[in-house]
DNA sequence: TTTGCCCTCCCCAAATCTGGCGAGGTGGCG
DNA sequence: CGCCACCTCGCCAGATTTGGGGAGGGCAAA
């Protein structure tokens, strides 16, 4: 078992592109004997991105419906650090149970385990296992598993930072510290002049700092700015 | 080992508080027999909090120079996902060599490993262990231990959101699919007028949806209550 | 069925933000 | 020593956002 970890591991460190991706979800699904393997993240731009075994089908279907915004397994995981059974999601909702209902039509399984992984620029990505059996089996795979398949979607998404920056790069832009704390009051919900009164200067000074934070992170306007510096996890609210 | 890791990991389980964290600490460094393993984490309201064996002289002299914003480690952990060696830093800057050669005085060790974490509404700890050895030693004993280190990292980083959260809580609002759409243009940069033209509604509507996200979000105006349903990570960018 | 939430639309005045102009002092790095 | 990045301040005019009104139809849960 170990031994067919570190082959994987490997196999994935060697990665060039998507392509080779898609071919270790299928080997991690063969191995596992189970229903689907699947790694998918959104990047900083919104572009969506993914690697798995789910019918093809199911995923135009995804797609189709906008189901990213309320799939309760994104949602859920969003919130949290832990690998999370679907088990224990918010499945309350009739929208909810529909989509679930669906989604076994579609073969996707009854069982999951979703692992959330969170990179630097606020990148945010799910690795899912999952199959069709009961909640013991579930439950022994779960236990016996967890710890390689967290290791397996931490090399999954250190290959997918790599192809997306191209080697590395990606230099986020340092803001300087008036800048930051400018960008910070914003996020609390202060106005320009309150911030200004915070930070004991001018309110044309804090302008200064907005407009240079909103230049170096190329945003369009400030609440874009304060967007991209929470999402680049420049600053913190 | 592996039975070692297991009896941490369920140490780790059952700690209790911050104190137990710091136990935690100390038993890793006994078992790995190493200098230092420190767990350090920033949460959102900037407090910071730690765990780790580092002396108490080092501590001080650390946050009494507010070294966190200098710190090659934290500031290249802070860019990075993978486990990163601190020879493969950016230790180019005056400061940071001087920086450097003070932590090995007071005996932080001359080679590390730090291992980012990252969790929910931009969470970001730091999982270190560190040593006093030559180049040679200290890749062996990463190659042999990175794996575990990181499911610890992890356990740390379990336990510390919950005695964030103290249990859970936090009922972040649902926001209805609308309001969510309206918080997603907004936090990509768009203007109102955008936006409207973007979910095909006029403008006022628009607005409608601003302002009961507002509400629901306890936010004071429209950048704030972007920057909450980011953080809650309601919405991605 | 009634209540409540969601979606849609409209007006107006005040407050706020944006963009562009210019100016001076500090401190680090090569 | 010069360059560059940072920090600080001022004025003005136009564009945008905000806050507070009101109003109707739809859908789903209680």
């Amino acid at each position: 078992m170990q031994e067919k970890l570190e082959a994987l591991c490997e196999f994935l460190q060697e990665a060039k592109d998507v392509g080779d991706l898609q071919t270790a979800t299928e080997r991690l699904r063969d191995h596992y004997r189970i229903a689907h393997i699947v790694y998918h993240w959104v990047n900083s731009a919104g572009e969506r991105f993914g690697a798995g075994t789910y019918s093809q089908d199911w995923v135009d279907r995804y797609v189709e419906k906008d189901y990213l915004r309320m799939d309760p397994v994104i949602l859920g995981c969003l919130q949290r650090f832990n690998p999370v059974d679907w088990k224990e999601l918010d499945w309350s909702s009739r929208a909810a149970r529909a989509f679930f209902r669906e989604a076994i039509e579609f073969g996707v399984g009854n069982q999951g385990l979703s692992i959330p992984i969170r990179g630097p620029a606020g990148q945010f990505a799910l690795f899912t296992a999952s199959d069709n059996c009961d909640d013991y089996g579930w439950s022994a795979f779960v236990d016996e598993n967890m710890r390689d398949l967290m290791i397996i979607a931490h090399e999954f998404n250190k290959k997918a930072l790599e192809f997306e920056q191209g080697g590395d790069s990606a230099p986020s832009p340092a803001l300087s510290p008036r800048e930051l704390a400018a960008m910070t009051y914003l996020a609390k919900g202060m106005s320009r002049a309150q911030a200004a009164v915070e930070m004991e200067i001018s309110e044309h000074t804090l302008r200064v700092y907005i407009e240079a934070a909103r230049h170096k992170l190329g945003a369009l306007n400030t609440t874009h700015a304060v967007a991209r510096a929470l999402s680049r996890g420049l600053i913190v609210v």
